[in-house]
DNA sequence: CGCGGCTTTGATCCTTGTCAACTACAGTGG
DNA sequence: CCACTGTAGTTGACAAGGATCAAAGCCGCG
């Protein structure tokens, strides 16, 4: 079933949804608001009365070092809920930016509460969600700690590519900066750059007029050992 | 109020429960199972019929590379539950290890499957300690990719350190290898040494008969400019 | 005593960081 | 139309952090 509510077809991969779950999904979109590229969307240590969930463009957690130096921990796609942090932690403890140009959907707090304590179906399916980030998570950290800067880069695009098309965005070329790709994977811009030379000399990617294509994505895959269990997409198992 | 049932010890920490809920969590904790170190505790892959809690000892979650390095991206402390992700996951896309002798409580699927479906606020406690373990996910990113392998240890420290108090346990002195700490900061072992090498001549710890003592954990905070926000240890907000 | 696992140390090589300059290009205002 | 500005990408030379290889020391244990 492909609804176009891009929640609700994300937290359907789970498998713990009824008919009825996905209709009250279906309330809680409300209208979304722009956020253009490089913006904060919540910032370090906000309590927001407002849960967020990306429509379109791509977001990224991040944290900035004492030095000023910035991470960048996770990407947002489409269908991604930022912060269920908020509802559930309280505070935030890194920030939220916007990569793109966003359409971001604001939910209230009070919402996921409900969510949470009166739907356990969907309240399993968030914490579903939430698992499948950690696992992202995980990955990235092996992907930092194990591998060469051109083969992480590789991954890193793997990635991304493969959770574009899951929610039906193309996967193939996005607008990004080296020096966003580099915050990702804790290498220097000067350094992404050599690796993006790398792959663009294999023939893998092409990096014209400020817009990166992935120009072969099996061999790309095969260059970076890409294996995407981790990302959960086939169907869980249904729930009894 | 201070329990002996560890978990729910740690689960009060999201401020979420009530002491019915509390009485429901004593009466998941079966009799531990005693694990030598270095053990499996769960493979990857497996789908087993039982989530397991740490009561005693550490334990990691690792993955294996296909050139047969070995990555950990989290390290499990008492009352910290290993593996959710079968209950919701389905399959486990890493292993779990016994790092030290432990002592783990066998929790069945079922049990979890119910505590999620009808007991809404402590789904919302295992729903907190998972996102206190993401956050803990992220900082692990920043400091492989921010930090020099000197500080990154000495972070990883302060952690441990924090964490172990923060559940009655002594966090000055711990049994581990310098190899596993190795695979935890994504250096090798021979690098782990002249980082042990660097924080034991600043005073800062010590390592004698293969056991590794913090010193002077001010200080080391101040070297690894160690905040613990992040972990999230002081009372969450109360929920209505 | 000897074995095996872990730690320690040194020498050398490779990857990545740093510094610095230069190009390309879009937007702006004259 | 052009000069001016700012941002992003590109390149090269060099320094430094970490990997690799190899060997030796330490220590508990059978």
């Amino acid at each position: 079933m492909h609804r176009d509510n891009i929640m609700a077809r994300k937290l359907e991969c789970s498998g713990a949804l009824s008919d009825a779950d996905l209709d009250r999904l279906d309330t809680v979109i409300a209208e979304p608001r722009p956020v253009p590229a490089r913006q904060d969307i919540i910032r370090h240590g906000e309590r927001p009365e407002n849960v967020h969930l990306v429509l379109d463009g791509m977001a990224c957690r991040y944290k900035i070092m004492p030095d000023g130096r910035r991470s960048i921990m996770a990407v947002l796609v489409p269908g991604d809920i930022c912060d269920i942090h908020i509802a559930i932690l309280g505070r935030m403890d890194h920030g939220i930016a916007t990569l793109s140009d966003c359409r971001i959907v604001d939910i209230p707090r009070s919402t996921v509460d409900e969510l949470l304590g009166e739907y356990p179906r969907i309240a399993r399916a968030l914490f579903w969600a939430t698992l499948v980030d950690e696992a992202v998570l995980r990955e990235w950290l092996v992907n930092m700690g194990k591998r060469r800067s051109d083969r992480q880069m590789a991954h890193l695009l793997c990635e991304l590519h493969l959770r574009l098309e899951a929610v039906g965005r193309d996967g193939d070329r996005f607008e990004i900066t080296q020096e966003q790709l580099a915050d990702m994977l804790g290498i220097t811009p000067v350094h992404a750059q050599r690796a993006v030379g790398t792959l663009r000399e294999a023939g893998l990617i092409d990096w014209t007029s400020g817009r990166l294509t992935i120009l072969d994505v099996g061999r790309l895959r095969e260059f970076a050992e890409f294996d995407d269990d981790y990302l959960h997409l086939r169907q869980a198992r249904r729930s009894s």
